[in-house]
DNA sequence: CTTGGAATGTCAACAAAGCTGACATAAACT
DNA sequence: AGTTTATGTCAGCTTTGTTGACATTCCAAG
């Protein structure tokens, strides 16, 4: 696995660069979850329930792959069984969320989004998306691209595995 | 990969597109934060101490920009000053991090490093440098331009800010 | 000089969201 | 028949965030 040397060699690659995409990051992150979580804390203020950024990922993973089982949505978030069940729990009483037996194996529960479900993911994918958007209108397309392909070289390996099948379920 | 049109066709920005874009950063995410967390938990084991990321991003950032004010270190890290406040106790107690009044203003506090603290922080940074490193490396020179613009691209206003004064102080 | 506001520290109480360990059930696999 | 897998649940604990209240110290403006 050579790299082949290319023009500007990455042998440039200082702990100062490698520092700044660090704390790069961070602080783009915090822009990342900074609006769904605004969302949350009104509703929170509004409605009886109290929903965080577990029950955002939740619904964002169950919005995304219908039908997913509970083990693959936990290999998906890295937490345990004890921590999601409390929050697939609290969804599913407030019919946000409901689970279906199996149909191979009927030990499994295929997990879906009820209407209301699907419209708690839409309010909340729809302030990501637009900051995304505007992120990468305002960066260009070639930032993209190069944008999209460290994130994935971040991941870890299994990371990179359930992303792909992510993309590769949504586009069939 | 369905490449949209180059140029400049950013119209063609499917929700598809920013989806994965987000998963993508929750994905890397993830990454970026499982080595250091591991070290962590590892020294746990074997200390007394019962360190996590809070106290990481404490100390990475007083790191970088040492003499920093506790007031500065909320705005950055976005939390409350009794969160902060219970990870500066625990940092300073254990002697890795040290208070020294302001000079100008005395009422500051300016926050620096110990021998032992800048240790923990180079045996964390290290780790995240590394796989920023190999991230860095796998996607090319070209990539992490874009990388970082569309990182930038994606913080709060202030939070850009912030991350240009870091840079800005580690390069004079 | 006094007074008001800013920066900091601290106490108490609480909540969100992670964790471990133990145990239960049903279904599938061998 | 016995073991493993997928799921759910109870109980208890930890980290890290939150509010609210209050004290101290110090700068700066009236």
């Amino acid at each position: 696995m050579s790299e082949p040397i290319s023009g500007e060699s990455l042998l440039f690659l200082t702990d100062e660069q490698l520092q700044q995409g660090i704390e790069g990051m961070f602080f783009a992150y915090r822009g990342f979850t900074a609006d769904p979580d605004r969302i949350l804390e009104d509703l929170n203020r509004h409605r009886d329930q109290n929903y965080g950024r577990a029950h955002h990922r939740a619904v964002h993973f169950i919005g995304r792959a219908p039908g997913t089982t509970v083990k693959n949505l936990l290999e998906i978030l890295g937490v345990t069984k004890q921590s999601l069940n409390r929050v697939l729990r609290t969804l599913m009483a407030d019919g946000l969320v409901e689970g279906k037996v199996g149909g191979s194996d009927r030990r499994e529960r295929n997990l879906y989004l009820t209407e209301a479900g699907a419209a708690l993911e839409r309010q909340l994918s729809q302030v990501q998306r637009e900051r995304m958007r505007a992120a990468y209108r305002a960066a260009g397309p070639e930032a993209v691209r190069g944008f999209r392909q460290v994130l994935e070289a971040m991941m870890d390996k299994e990371m990179r595995k359930k992303y792909g099948a992510l993309r590769d379920k949504a586009n069939d």
